[in-house]
DNA sequence: CGTAAGCTTGAATAAAATCAAGCTTTGTGG
DNA sequence: CCACAAAGCTTGATTTTATTCAAGCTTACG
């Protein structure tokens, strides 16, 4: 079983075997969370970090009227809290919106690792300078684009991001989330995400069954979601 | 003239008097821009970052139909592009929202001194991580907030970012943007911006006159925005 | 087989965008 | 110093979009 980190960061920049050996043993100690858990809590002061190796994970806002946002959804191979490593304390909860494998490594490793390779430190700092794009382009989806080519958006992204990780295949995916999840990420209500799914699904681009995602038309998707991939990063360079 | 940098990095850590130095010598070039200018394009492979020193800045994306986005407002203190260090390709536009003053430092210096001291190299992060954060609560406000709650949110954001660097005083600071930019910044209208804003100033808790704004109320506006400026990461700590 | 949880639907209500003016301020040139 | 653009701000009316409310339906699972 291929480290989904090592997969993450070699799609971005050649990995040394001596940094893809470091990177191996900060995935050492796994754990599990059961779908619905929480894996940190708002208020929290991690001492180690997460990285997601099976699942998907969200990070997850509560409002006071009890409204949920989620800001981030991540994939195997993301780390949710390497930040966490220089903030302090957590200001929104990281839940499991799937069963999930976790890789635990406490901060003063991680540290050690981007102190004795720094170009390997370089690439954790890029993960997490990733991180902060997607969130822009969520931004822009969430300002100004229609439901519909937000969610397109959201589709291409997904495809790309587990593709990256050995997750898709053939323009297909599985992703176990509710229309209460999606809801949550789009910032729309229930109601209004299952008739954008059926718009969505009347355009034949996309068929979304149980929980597998296969998308028919990429061409017609990206148009629809104006979805440009630079922001993720995908060239593989000297960083 | 205080090194605004300096004083954003220094309320979250201790910085020596070498790390002051290496951030003061980052800061050497400085450049203008004046109001409606882009200081770096969609699509451009920057060399050197960017550090605001005067002025404010905004991350603008445009979409095909020619709407516009505003995913982050910089101030100064904040640099612009210090991922550009590390990503590909810039995937939005940089504008200059008022006249500014920045500072330009060629990449591989600013990669020389995070490997001479590599401390002073996760404060950098940290800078990247709090950006990220940022980010974070303008997609809750974006998803979950209403407009006038997303625009308290903002006000709040901004006295605290502009204090930090020594530019609000008794709750009031020069914030010089037209409504097209906070429209575009809240992801709504001009129309609704403005309307938004009379309820806003009806409530009594901030004036906004010409380019300054105080806050009458700071406390109900916190509860209003519902903000909590634990994302700021506002504690001085070993980082 | 029964029960949640999640999905779907229709109708009513609320929120926001759009459209189309008019107004105000600011800066500029005669 | 005044006139006059241009940019930005404000307003009302209308249309569109999305939420809310209230059911009924479907599916997975113990």
């Amino acid at each position: 079983m291929t480290n989904p980190l090592v997969m993450f960061l070699s799609r971005r920049d050649d990995l040394s075997t001596d940094e893809i050996a470091a990177l191996d043993a900060l995935t050492l100690n796994s754990q599990d969370y059961a779908a619905g858990t929480a894996m940190i809590r708002q208020g929290d002061r991690p001492t180690s970090s997460i990285l997601v190796l099976e699942g998907l994970a969200a990070r997850a806002h509560y409002l006071a009227d009890g409204k949920r946002m989620i800001s981030a959804l991540h994939v195997p191979g993301d780390y949710v809290d390497l930040h966490s490593l220089l903030l302090d304390q957590m200001d929104h909860d990281v839940t499991a919106l799937t069963d999930c494998r976790v890789a635990l490594t406490a901060h003063p490793e991680v540290r050690r690792v981007t102190e004795r390779l720094p170009h390997l430190g370089r690439l954790l700092w890029l993960a997490t300078t990733i991180d902060a794009a997607m969130h822009r382009a969520w931004i822009v989806a969430l300002g100004r684009m229609s439901p519909l080519s937000h969610m397109a958006h959201f589709l291409c992204e997904m495809y790309i991001r587990l593709d990256i990780v050995g997750l898709a295949k053939d323009y297909s995916y599985r992703l176990a989330i509710t229309q209460i999840d999606l809801a949550d990420m789009l910032g729309l209500s229930v109601v209004h995400v299952n008739r954008t799914l059926q718009d969505l699904r009347a355009t034949g681009m996309v068929s979304w069954v149980g929980s597998t995602v296969s998308i028919k038309d990429w061409d017609g998707l990206r148009e629809l979601a104006q979805f440009e991939d630079a922001y993720l990063n995908l060239n593989k360079r000297a960083r």
